[in-house]
DNA sequence: AAAAAACGTTGACATAGAACAACATTCAAT
DNA sequence: ATTGAATGTTGTTCTATGTCAACGTTTTTT
């Protein structure tokens, strides 16, 4: 149940195998359909997810309905709505299972005191503060400029799973072209 | 010469002015002229910048020889080539004063060592990978799917003294849109 | 103060990609 | 396995915005 987290904390820490089994005693599990909610539009975010087995996208939607997503999440991954997480404003944004998943969760105050306890855990969250940060800074100005074939290409680059993983449409509102644009690059690549 | 990093550190932390002026102990100071280059494409980022006064621009420069500039700096803000000083590659950008400032400067080494030896220095970095997660965050979803005159207004409403303090040429390459454009929008405002 | 360079504005034109629609295909639930 | 719904594809049309150029204005340099 543990097996992934545990290899995970310990690939990145010096931490004992007892302290390891401390943090993860903090976690519990949860099995999500398809296309399960986790975090709705006004929800003030309380948990972090890693994720097990699964995938997590992270969407929003506009006043005319339409949805853009933002972030997708695979195994072996942490994923939140992070800006509500950490400030305990409105997420604005919905947190969403993708195919049926595993997930382990954390609440928040429990996420904090482990990061406040364990110092190899704090080098944890920075890490992913570190990596969303930078992963952040990539999209943008991986896209800035870039023509729709660009785009693809940056993707195929980038993050080579999420075009095998994720539909069509949502890989067209990750990258901010229509699907049908999308279509006719795919043609051209 | 250190009082706005020890006001910024005050308001922080709970830390003792003598911790604090440990802390200041590793600055140094640099007055640079407008236009002036602090770190170039292919260097490896060493260190981290405390504007006292002035502005920064992070921005890169494509095949094309065309500018995107990606981020703003001012007065009382921490600013660096983040992704090169966290992971010590190349650059890949051009960090330079665009305007005349006074900079406090600290070095990669010495700025890991006080988060590593204050916990309440460390929650300073951590504040700012959050808020700079957050803040890139934003700028992705704040211009996911808008046109032109969304961008600017959006600026307006989120770094309102980004277009006070910056050309036309800039806030339009940070919007990723043309300066025409973004001359005909503000007439529309 | 003069000259040069950079920047801002505006018009005319070109174009990538959005929108829409029709149809094909795949997926998912029973 | 069958059916309905969601997704993917492709053609046509339309629009926002880029590009280029000309001109005016501001800034910088000498």
């Amino acid at each position: 149940m543990f097996r992934d987290l545990k290899t995970y904390i310990t690939q990145k820490t010096n931490l004992q195998a007892s302290d390891i089994d401390f943090i993860c005693g903090h976690f519990t599990t949860q099995k999500t359909k398809r296309n399960q909610i986790l975090i709705n539009y006004y929800d003030i975010c309380e948990d972090y997810y890693f994720i097990n087995k699964g995938a997590i996208r992270l969407f929003t939607v506009n006043k005319e309905g339409l949805e853009t997503s933002r972030y997708f999440a695979f195994e072996n991954m942490f994923c939140t709505a992070l800006p509500s997480f950490i400030d305990q404003q409105p997420a604005l944004e919905y947190l969403q299972t993708i195919e049926a998943s595993d997930l382990l969760i954390i609440s928040r105050n429990d996420f904090y005191t482990l990061v406040n306890t364990y110092s190899e855990f704090d080098k944890i969250y920075r890490e992913i503060l570190e990596l969303g940060f930078i992963t952040a800074q990539k999209r943008i100005y991986g896209f800035q400029g870039f023509d729709a074939l660009e785009k693809v290409q940056w993707l195929i680059q980038n993050q080579p799973n999420l075009l095998l993983r994720v539909s069509n449409k949502m890989a067209a509102s990750y990258l901010g072209i229509s699907p049908s644009t999308l279509s006719r690059v795919k043609k051209k690549l």
